[in-house]
DNA sequence: GCCAACGTTGGC
DNA sequence: GCCAACGTTGGC
């Protein structure tokens, strides 16, 4: 069990719009750490938080749960498409993708302002690896963050 | 294997 | 929209 953080930006696909349609595909990443983690470390049942980026308050609006191992993304096969990778092939997949399941929204948000005032927080990956869009979270942050959002936890 | 050029992320 | 940070590409 670990948990995690993934970042999605609300103008493409918002927590709104996971609880809206209850599970979703994380396609779309293209980023070597960030695959290893979705194809190497993520487990069916692993905690997600999910956090708005580039956005008018980038912050921590809800959570998620992994539905299942890692697969292979559909969308580096598309040609044409903007995932497309075309040193990729069904044989050989070079990007992956997990599906999350939607458990909860938060009702306090937690803004990346509030985090960086935090000193508990401030060594987070989201700190101080900002652009790495599948985040290893530690369970002692994790549950403070659950703690600051108003999280529900009953899952 | 180095590193310059380039592209992307994401906060502001 | 700007720009700093930093990951990726590709020539050598």
């Amino acid at each position: 069990m670990a948990y995690w953080l993934f970042k999605t930006e609300p103008d493409t696909y918002s927590i709104d719009d996971l609880a809206a349609d209850g599970t979703g595909s994380w396609d779309g990443v293209r980023n070597y750490q960030a695959r290893n983690r979705l194809r190497d470390e993520i487990s069916a049942g692993d905690p997600v938080l999910i956090y708005h980026s580039s956005c008018a308050e980038p912050a921590v609006v809800g959570l998620a749960r992994v539905s299942g191992e890692a697969q292979p993304d559909p969308t580096q096969f598309v040609t044409g498409s903007d995932g497309f990778d075309p040193r990729a092939s069904t044989d050989a997949p070079r990007w992956y993708q997990v599906e999350l399941t939607f458990l909860e929204k938060f009702p306090r948000p937690l803004s990346l302002k509030t985090i960086k005032q935090n000193p508990d927080l401030a060594d987070m990956e989201l700190v101080t690896r900002s652009r790495l869009s599948i985040q290893k979270v530690t369970r002692q942050h994790f549950m403070a963050m659950c703690q600051q959002c108003g999280a529900r936890l009953h899952h």
